[in-house]
DNA sequence: GATGAATGAGACTTCATTCAT
DNA sequence: TATGAATGAAGTCTCATTCAT
C-alpha cells in the first residue's frame, strides 16, 4: 500500500536501476504469499501458487527466496520489523505514563487490525517452529514485551501502578490484545475495544481510575 | 448370517476381548501422535512415525483413524471434551461470584499445564484451519468463552463487579491464560502465576480489593 | 440356483460332514466374487468385500481360495468347466450337421445369455493375463473350437458345406456369438437373434439354404 | 503483467520452441505405456515403470497425463481417433457395395495387424470400465458400426443383399475380426485372412457369388 | 474351521527445487 | 534476469495376506 509511495520510480517503462524493480517485486511477492499463508496451512500452499498470485514464474521465486522456508521466514521478519519500528515511532517519553501505556495498547490493537492477514499468519505460527523461525519470533516477543515491560516497571517505581509482577501483566496485555484481534468480531468498532481494553488493563495494574478515565476520553 | 449364530463363544470367554483392548490402543495412537504434533509442523508428522512412536504398524493407523486429519482431530476433539468435562466439574454454583471466577481461571491453568502437549498443539492450530478443526475449535472456544461470560454477566448485575463489557473481559481473560501458560516461563511456580493473574483479572472487573486481596496476598 | 437343490443337506442345523456344507460356502464365495469381478475392474475387487458380499470373513475366502489370484482363477475354470459339460451334453451325433451346427450355436448364445455376469467376466479378461489364467483360457478356447471345428471339418468333407477354411469360420462364428452378446442389446429376444446368426453362418459355410431355412421354424 | 511484454523473443528464436517437443514427448510416453499396457493387467503396470519405459522421470508423466486412469483413456482415444480417420480415408462412395464392405473389412483387419499392441489393449478391456472409458468405448464401437451398418443398409436396399437383420450381420462381421486377430494365429498371411473372412461375410449377407467369387479365389 | 485385527510392502501422486533457454 | 518444464524424493493410503483367538 504505503510501498507504492516510497518507490514512484517503479512507474516509469525503464529498465530501472533495477534495485528498486527488484525491491518492488520483492514486495509484491510477500504479499501474495502472505496472503496465501494467512489462510491456508503451510503445505497447502504451494510455491505455484505463490508464484501465481504474485504474477512471476515460479523460478523468479527463488531469485528472491533461497527456499520455502525463507519465504516464509521472509513475511514474518519484514513484518516484525515494521511492528517494531512503529512501536518506537509511536513512543513519547514525555508524555505520563498511563498514556503511554494506553497508547501501546492502542499501536498495538491498531497494527494488526490494519495487517488482518499478518496477523493470522502471526498468531497461527506461533510455537511449533523451526529453529530459524523461533529465533525470529522469541526475539520480536522479547523486544515486544520490553517495550510494555518497561513502562510498567516504571510505573511501579514511580507508584503510578501497584506492585504487580510487570512480566505477568505485560503477557496479560498482550495475550488480551491477541484474542480480541481474533475473536472479537465486529460487532464493535475496534478503537472502542481497544479503549476499553485500556481501562481493563490500567485498572488491573492499580492505576488510580481519576487519573486514566478522563483523559480517555477528551483530548 | 450364521455369523451371529455361530461365535457367541466369541465375546464370552475373554475378558472384555478387543474392545477395551482397542480402546487402549487408540490412546496409545492419540498420545503418541500429539506428543508430535505438539512439537513439529503438521507436514513434518507422518504416518510413518506416528505408527512408530505408537508402536504399531502404518496400517493400523488407519483401522483407528481414517486419514491423517481425522487422527489430527481426533486429539483434539478429544481433549477439548476433557477440556469441557474437567470445567463441568470444578463449577461450584453455591460458592461466591469472585471465588468462581479464580476458580475457572485457576482449573483452566491447571488444566493444560498438566497438558503441555495438548498446550502446544491447541495452541497453533487456532485459526487457518479446515472446515472440520474449525468446527470443533470455534465449539470448543464458545463453550469455554461462555462459561465465563456468565459468570462474569452474573457479578455484574450482582454488583460485584463493573459493568464492563463481559465478552471483552473474557476474552481478555482467556488471552492472558494462553500467554502466560506459553511465555512465562518456569521462573515461578503455576500456582502462583495463575493466582496473581486471577487478583489481576478480577481488580480489572473492579471487584472489591477487600473481598480478595487478603485470602491471596496476606503478608 | 440350482445349487440349493442338489445339496439340501445345507439347511439342517448340525455341523455336517462338512465336505457339503464347505462346498456349498466354496459355492457362494465364487458366485458372489463373479459378481463382482463382471462389473469392476480386477483392482477395485477387494478381498474384503468379497467376504462381505459372500457372507463370510475375510480369513474364511483363505481357506477356499489360496490367494486373490486362485479366486479369480476358480471363477474361471469352474464355469469354464460348466460350459464345457453343457456342450457336451448338447452334442447330438445323429442329428443332420447342419443341425448340429445350429445346435452349437444356439447352445452357445444360451449358456452365456443365461450366465451374463461370466459373460462380462469371460469376455473382458480374455488376452492380457498372467500365465495360469492364460492355460485355462487357452484350453478352453481350443476345446470349444474344436467342437465347431469339427463339425464344420465334417460338413466340408460330405458335401454339406464348402471348402472353407474351417479355423476361420471357427473364429467368425466364436466371434458373431461374443459381439451379439454383448452388444445387440435387449432390442429383440435371444432366441431370435441366435436363429438369425445360425443362418448367416450357415449360408456364409455354404449350406444349402433349402436344407436349413425349413427346419429352422418346424419341429 | 510484464512478463507478457518482456520475453517475445522467447517465442521467436526457437524452431518451434516446446510445442512440437511436448507433443513428441506425449507420443513418446503414450508409446511406452501402451506396450505396457497392452500385455499386464492396469494394476501390474506401475507409473515407475511407464516413466523408465519413456525415459522421462516419474513427475513428467503428470505434465502431460493427470493421472495414471488419464493416461489410459488418453492411450484408448488416441488410438480410436486414429482408427476413426482411417476408416474415413478408406471409404470411397464410388465402388460398388460389395466391393466397399470388403474393404472396410480389409482396412479394419489391416488396421489392427499393424497396431498389435493396441489391439490386445483393446480387446481386453472392453466392458467393465470406468464411465469415462465406457463413454470413449461406446462412441468408438458406434461410430465404427454406424459405418459398416449403413453400408449393409445400403446394400439390402439396392437388392445387393439379402434381407438380413443390419445390426446383427454388422456385429458378426466386428466379432469375426476380432476372434480372427487375436486368435487365428501366424499359419496364414493377414491379407489373405481377410480376403476369406471377406468372402465369408458377403456370403453370409447373400450377395451373388459370380460377384466376388472370382476375383478372390478363382483357381 | 472361522474370524477379523494387524501387518507392511508398494502404489499413486505432489511439489520444492533446478537449470537450460 | 526471468521462465517453466523436468526432476525425483517422499508422503499418504490401500489391501492382500497372516495368525492368535
Amino acid at each position: 500500500m504505503k510501498k507504492h509511495l516510497s518507490p514512484p520510480t517503479l512507474t516509469n517503462g525503464r529498465p530501472l536501476p533495477n534495485n528498486s524493480d527488484q525491491r518492488a517485486k520483492r514486495e509484491r511477492i510477500l504479499t501474495a504469499a502472505l496472503k496465501l499463508f494467512a489462510h491456508e496451512p503451510y503445505q497447502d500452499v504451494t510455491m505455484d501458487r505463490v508464484a501465481g498470485a504474485a504474477g512471476v514464474a515460479k523460478g523468479t521465486l527463488y531469485l528472491y527466496f533461497s527456499s520455502k522456508d525463507a519465504l516464509y521466514l521472509g513475511i514474518l521478519s519484514d513484518n516484525l520489523d515494521t511492528a517494531y519500528r512503529t512501536y518506537q515511532a509511536s513512543a513519547d517519553p514525555r508524555l505520563p505514563l498511563i498514556e503511554r501505556v494506553r497508547r501501546a495498547i492502542t499501536v498495538t490493537v491498531e497494527f494488526y487490525d490494519q495487517r488482518r492477514d499478518f496477523l493470522q499468519f502471526y498468531a497461527t505460527e506461533e510455537p511449533r517452529l523451526a529453529d530459524a523461525r523461533n529465533r525470529i519470533m522469541e526475539e520480536a516477543r522479547e523486544r515486544g514485551s520490553n517495550f510494555f515491560e518497561s513502562l510498567i516497571q516504571d510505573g511501579i517505581r514511580s507508584g503510578v501502578f501497584a506492585p504487580v509482577d510487570p512480566r505477568l501483566a505485560t503477557l496479560a496485555i498482550q495475550g488480551s490484545i491477541r484474542s480480541l484481534l481474533l475473536y472479537y468480531g465486529a460487532s464493535r468498532p475496534v478503537a472502542e475495544i481497544s479503549r476499553e481494553l485500556g481501562d481493563l488493563m490500567l485498572k488491573s495494574l492499580g492505576a488510580n481510575p481519576a487519573q486514566f478515565f478522563k483523559p480517555t476520553h477528551q483530548p
